[in-house]
DNA sequence: ACATTAAACCTGGTTAACCAATTATAGATT
DNA sequence: AATCTATAATTGGTTAACCAGGTTTAATGT
């Protein structure tokens, strides 16, 4: 068990080790924007590492826009500056894992400003979506089954109606660490359930209407409790 | 040159093809939370394509949460349900790629929340970096260089200094995207940057004597132009 | 000299064999 | 019959050889 977790500790070194260690060979090499890296296998070999730590090194640089590989070609420095590379991957080595606190308040944050997007633009097949996703949660809150899910699922199907792919990609990334740490820590009260549907029935008619700031207000109201819970913790 | 777009877009629709597979192989079977998927080897095998394709897939469910891989054991369903499950994949594949507009949106809503947060918490420390990236970003402007990366790097230790990490990761998410596009449609004016230094000069000073709604309203004050630029478009 | 071309060499990506740790199985021991 | 143990099978991860397409180089023809 523990040694399970010791190794990934020891892989992410690996990466973070090889991450810095590119960083300084474009900084020593003096390359810009376009120039191409070293290959995979002599960067390999000159850090003393496989090339699949190097590759996955490359990935997450590449996830972070600061790295381009090419098929049969190479992998080449983004369309960013010597400076932003140096101050970002700074910063992505720096990265502590997400706190449910940051989780939490940035979720209240997306969420507060979909509402009211949702509001502005939501079409008609949006509004069905959310109906049927509605719809779903009160079913089970009635039936007095746990409903976590189709609680996030509604909030998901806001997000998509926003019109903003950003957003909604980033609630999909937080929605899962969510629903865990919901369940980790019993967030859900017993009884609260009951009053979300009447919430979430307040949402979704401001939304239908296209009232923004009815949206954004009855979105804050929902989240009344979660955020008293997460500035007490 | 069109090739290689059209082997990505490829390669692209065999992982989501892969992905809806899963999902429908989880509801087939009935897997819930916790429950071991069948191995990477038969799982290629079923949908009859390499294993690699397999692990990239499940590497990308992984990136969102809802699979979770153990070394020499299986990949297992996460933590959350079969409904939430099922809903998130939806959503994961009919995601779009981000466009500017939504970029630009979620940039402004997320830097006005971090210019608050910077004001209520930042340390000292935060404030020296801050400084420093302020400096550089004048230094350029007044020799009258090119300063997008030093303007970004300020927003990014704003972002540092709020004290959310989840914030931080998705500031640095879009950052690059950000200075690509900026470059690409010239939005920085000639002229912009001096008139910059002062607006940035104001959100440090503001987030300094920990004044949050100045700080916020400064900021907001700076992305007056940027915010017309985008909803004009 | 210069342009053209073909061949040798690199490139990132893919594949299949391999590894170590885990899990299932069957056998021995009590 | 129950329990422990050792062995065989299975797992995700790793490695090294391979591939197809790009890039460089140098020879060739004009």
């Amino acid at each position: 068990m523990k040694l399970e977790i010791l190794t990934k500790n020891e892989s992410e070194y690996i990466q973070k080790d090889i991450i810095s260690k590119i960083r300084d060979l474009i900084n020593l090499k003096n390359l810009e924007p376009g120039d191409k890296l070293p290959s995979e296998r002599s960067l390999s070999e000159k850090f003393g590492v496989t090339r699949s730590n190097v590759r996955d090194a490359i990935q997450k640089l590449e996830h972070y826009g600061l790295l381009k590989s090419m098929p049969q070609s190479g992998t080449f420095v983004a369309n960013i500056g010597v400076i932003a590379m140096n101050g970002m991957i700074e910063d992505i080595l720096r990265l502590e894992e997400p706190d449910f606190k940051s989780l939490v308040e940035t979720r209240i944050l997306l969420e507060l400003k979909t509402a009211r997007l949702a509001a502005l633009r939501r079409t008609n097949e949006d509004l069905v979506q959310m109906r049927e996703a509605l719809d779903a949660y009160t079913a089970k809150v009635l039936n007095g089954e746990n409903a976590v899910q189709e609680d996030l699922l509604f909030h998901l199907a806001i997000a998509k109606a926003c019109g903003n792919s950003t957003m909604n990609t980033f609630m999909l990334i937080i929605t899962p660490e969510i629903i865990t740490n919901f369940e980790k820590y019993h967030v859900c009260d017993k009884n609260q359930p009951v009053i979300g549907i009447k919430e979430h029935e307040a949402i979704y008619e401001a939304i239908k209407k296209q009232d923004t700031e009815e949206a954004k207000q009855k979105m804050k109201d929902h989240f009344k409790e979660l955020y008293k819970y997460c500035y007490n913790i």
